[in-house]
DNA sequence: CTGTGTTCCTGTTCGC
DNA sequence: TGCGAACAGGAACACA
């Protein structure tokens, strides 16, 4: 499911359980997801409390007090369900998450119980030092927040400047920028009224003036996130928020997933196509995306 | 170094 | 209806 709004929407469905709480019991039903859970995974969480669960990229951090921190990424299919103490007897199961996939249940001393599940096990948790975390593999090439105040045209130009692969490619490029995936790069190039297939050193004006294209592209980039986070997150496939309610986003897609609908940009008469672009469908409109 | 293709895994959808 | 193929929101890795 998840690239930045989901992450975000599930960051704020689950920090109002996480922070502030201490594990008490930690239910880890398998060795591995993507990677191997760290040595002693639920004994160095129990007794441990969370001061913040905060978001880099599509990871969630949830910081602990003892300085270490734990570090989850949902892969493509992880979720989390939350289960309110006292009502433990009804939890029921959410839609679409076959239980045989809950690969860890955090128990919290405020009563609170949450589950990982994740089908596809792409997903991975890690236990890392809270000030090592920047230098860790997984986090030292990562790129900037999308929604950060470094994030702009002249930042863009930087990071797109001679790059031969396509644009779209560059924009799912986690080093570039950090938390876009196939939807959302799909939807702010449509936005942008760019090509995905045009190379991404070709938005850069060697000019060096005033960079219109990036301008736009930075600002839909921008916007679609923050719609995105606004609206819950998209949802395929009835995966569920935190709370197993759905996002709505996936409403207001302008072309992912709209192969052969009418193009929605004003008095544009072209129509949505679909093509596999590095092994993923890139939806588009031939017309209006230059 | 850069760019592309493969791979991990299960579930759902689509065409015959 | 059944059945196999294609495809799915990510990203590390191998290789040219």
């Amino acid at each position: 499911m998840p690239e930045l709004p989901e992450v975000e929407t599930v960051r704020r469905g689950l920090a109002p359980v996480f922070e502030g709480a201490t594990f008490t019991r930690v239910d880890q039903r398998r060795a591995d997801l993507r990677l191997p859970f760290p040595q002693d995974f639920a004994k160095r969480l129990i007794g441990r409390r969370v001061l913040k669960l905060r978001r880099r990229a599509k990871y969630l951090i949830a910081e602990l007090d003892d300085g270490e921190a734990l570090v989850m990424h949902l892969g493509m299919s992880g979720s989390f369900r939350i289960d309110k103490g006292a009502s433990l007897a009804n939890t029921h199961i959410a839609k679409g998450q076959n239980p045989a996939h809950d690969h860890v249940v955090f128990h919290f001393d405020n009563g609170a119980s949450v589950t990982y599940n994740d089908p596809r096990r792409f997903g991975c948790m890690l236990l890392l030092h809270s000030n090592e975390i920047e230098k860790h593999p997984l986090f030292e090439g990562l790129g900037i927040e999308p929604l950060g105040n470094e994030m702009n045209a002249q930042k863009l130009a930087d990071e797109l400047h001679g790059r031969k692969t396509s644009l779209k490619a560059a924009l799912l490029d986690q080093g570039n920028i950090a938390g876009l995936g196939n939807i959302y790069v799909c939807e702010a190039l449509h936005r942008a009224g760019l090509s995905p297939f045009r190379a991404a050193g070709s938005v850069v004006d060697v000019s060096g003036k005033p960079m219109p294209t990036l301008e736009r592209l930075a600002r839909a980039i921008k916007d679609v996130l923050r719609e995105a986070i606004e609206a819950g997150g998209s949802s395929l496939r009835d995966h569920r928020q935190t709370d197993g309610s759905l996002g709505y986003f996936q409403h207001n897609f302008r072309v992912y997933d709209r192969e052969g609908e009418p193009c929605p940009t004003k008095d544009c008469k072209g129509v949505v196509a679909r093509k596999m672009q590095n092994g993923r469908s890139t939806f588009y409109c031939p017309v209006c995306q230059k």
